[in-house]
RNA sequence: GGAGAGGUGGCCGAGUGGUUUAAGGCGGCUGUCUUGAAAACAGUUGAGUGAAAGCUCCGGGGGUUCGAAUCCCUCCCUCUCCGCCA
């Protein structure tokens, strides 16, 4: 959520800066219904402070007439701010309900441009590796080799989803731990393990609803949401706090499994583990200082960098233009990892700079050491990583000729010092 | 799931309809004193909104009343006991 004073004060760099996000947002209604509002607080706080007066003065009166008087003037008056309370708010609702459908506005620095089009490519990295043979999608070894059953996982869960099995189960659980250790020992991060089902007002919090409603999962009663990234759960920790700027900066990461309601066409991403309703992810979250969040920006592309680079893979990173820019951010920066069994970039990482959009919404604020008013902290976030393209690029890019192929050096260690994953054993009934 | 108790300012805790919308204590900050510190003493110390006056906030929401932390309804949460359970 942006401040509203900013629509009110410059309600036309808003409107060229949603042109610029090429998104539309209420920004009419809002101005008349502040305006609106502004003024019916007016009367009401001035009528409130008569009747307070008044109604002390009641407990003083002595003479009976005139506390029957003075009670009878205080009803009517009563009867007026329960009239113009009610406005105040209704319209307040209406005004909230509107001011979270505004997007965060992007950070001068942030290329223009219509659409994803224009997202320029800022850093390449080769890995040393490249195989000389062509490589063969994942999804063909993974069955292959016995590591990724497709049919089982559509079978007792419908489409988009697969079961991994043997080292390929393994493989996963060693790159979540790997990752993990990564970011706490080298990157200052706490390691923190969040509930997967969270209230409703969580995902307002970081931005998800009420616009993006329909790409959730949600328990029955409708009451509680599955976390579709870890983003939600840990940025909402800090929820209606005030921390002490000593605090300040806070580095959480999580790994979480992260659920998506993909509104995709059908037959579009539908081979492979790409894009599925559920993956595993771990998240780096960053609460800062507001004079911070810009670096802290660049240490967080760094960070999730790292990943890779650890990895060996070769990645890319995307600087996203102003209209590819997602809702909540007022910059991001993709990135992208090469895979050349599917033969194209996949997205593993999005490193965001939310600045007050998110603290706003979940309000979460900071005392300055020295006094002085409370203000709202900064929020970050970036994948670090996003396990399922993972596991494609290090089964694509650590591909052997013969269909197997070798585990990354960082996560061998990991994996009880196993350097290669080759056929699985049988599976089914007959084996149990 | 059943029974009971309770939710007040950073913390503890008083307050059961008005004459202080929050006593008192702890902690924090400032000052006096001191070579410095401690102690003592004095003052000060929440959030939101607003230019300010003011208004709002005693778990959330609703109600009664001229007036609610205080009475009523409802929801949530915490604690104790029982039941169930990975």
């Amino acid at each position: 959520m942006i401040d509203l004073k900013i629509i009110r004060d410059q309600p036309d760099m808003v409107r060229s800066a949603l042109v610029a996000l090429n998104t539309t947002a209420p920004i009419d209604e809002i101005l008349s219904l502040d305006a609106s509002r502004r003024q019916v607080v007016t009367e009401v706080e001035s009528l409130k402070a008569r009747r307070n007066e008044g109604s002390k003065e009641v407990g003083r009166t002595k003479d009976a007439e005139r506390r029957a008087e003075l009670i009878e003037e205080m009803r009517v008056l009563g009867d007026d701010i329960a009239a113009k309370d009610e406005q105040v708010r209704v319209t307040d609702e209406e005004l909230r309900n509107l001011l979270l459908l505004v997007p965060n506005l992007p950070l001068p620095d942030v290329p223009v441009g219509p659409d994803e089009s224009h997202n320029a490519v800022t850093k390449t990295v080769e890995a040393e590796r490249k195989p000389d043979f062509t490589v063969r999608p994942h999804w063909e070894i993974g069955e292959e080799l016995g590591i990724i059953d497709f049919e089982r996982g559509v079978k007792i869960a419908g489409t988009r989803n697969y079961v991994l099995r043997g080292d390929g189960a393994r493989l996963q659980r060693a790159l979540i731990t790997w990752m993990l250790d990564l970011h706490t020992q080298k990157h200052g991060y706490t390691e923190v393990y969040p509930p997967y089902l969270v209230l409703t007002e969580m995902l307002v919090g970081t931005g998800q609803l009420p616009k993006f409603a329909e790409t959730q999962f949600r328990d029955i009663e409708g009451e509680k949401w599955l976390i579709p990234t870890a983003e939600v759960p840990v940025t909402n920790l800090y929820r209606d706090e005030i921390l002490d700027e000593a605090e300040l900066p806070i580095y959480n990461t999580a790994y979480t499994a992260c659920f998506r309601r993909e509104q995709i066409s059908a037959g579009r991403d539908v081979r492979g583990i790409k894009r599925g309703y559920q993956f595993d992810k771990v998240e780096m979250v960053k609460i800062v200082h507001p004079e911070k969040s810009i670096e802290e920006h660049a240490r967080l592309i760094q960070e999730a960098e790292d990943v890779l680079m650890g990895l060996e893979l070769p990645y890319r990173l995307l600087q996203i233009c102003t209209g590819d820019l997602s809702f909540t951010a007022a910059n991001k920066v993709d990135l992208e990892v090469w895979s050349p069994g599917v033969a194209e970039w996949l997205e593993v990482s999005s490193c965001s700079n939310f600045l007050e959009f998110q603290a706003r919404r979940a309000n979460i604020k900071f005392r300055p050491t020295g006094g002085g008013r409370t203000q709202f902290v900064h929020t970050l976030n970036g994948s670090g990583l996003a396990l399922p393209r993972i596991m494609i690029a290090i089964m694509e890019n650590y591909q052997l000729p013969d269909g197997t192929f070798e585990i990354p050096r960082v996560i061998q260690p990991y994996m009880g010092g196993q350097t290669q994953i080759g056929k699985q054993g049988p599976i089914g009934p007959a084996r149990v």
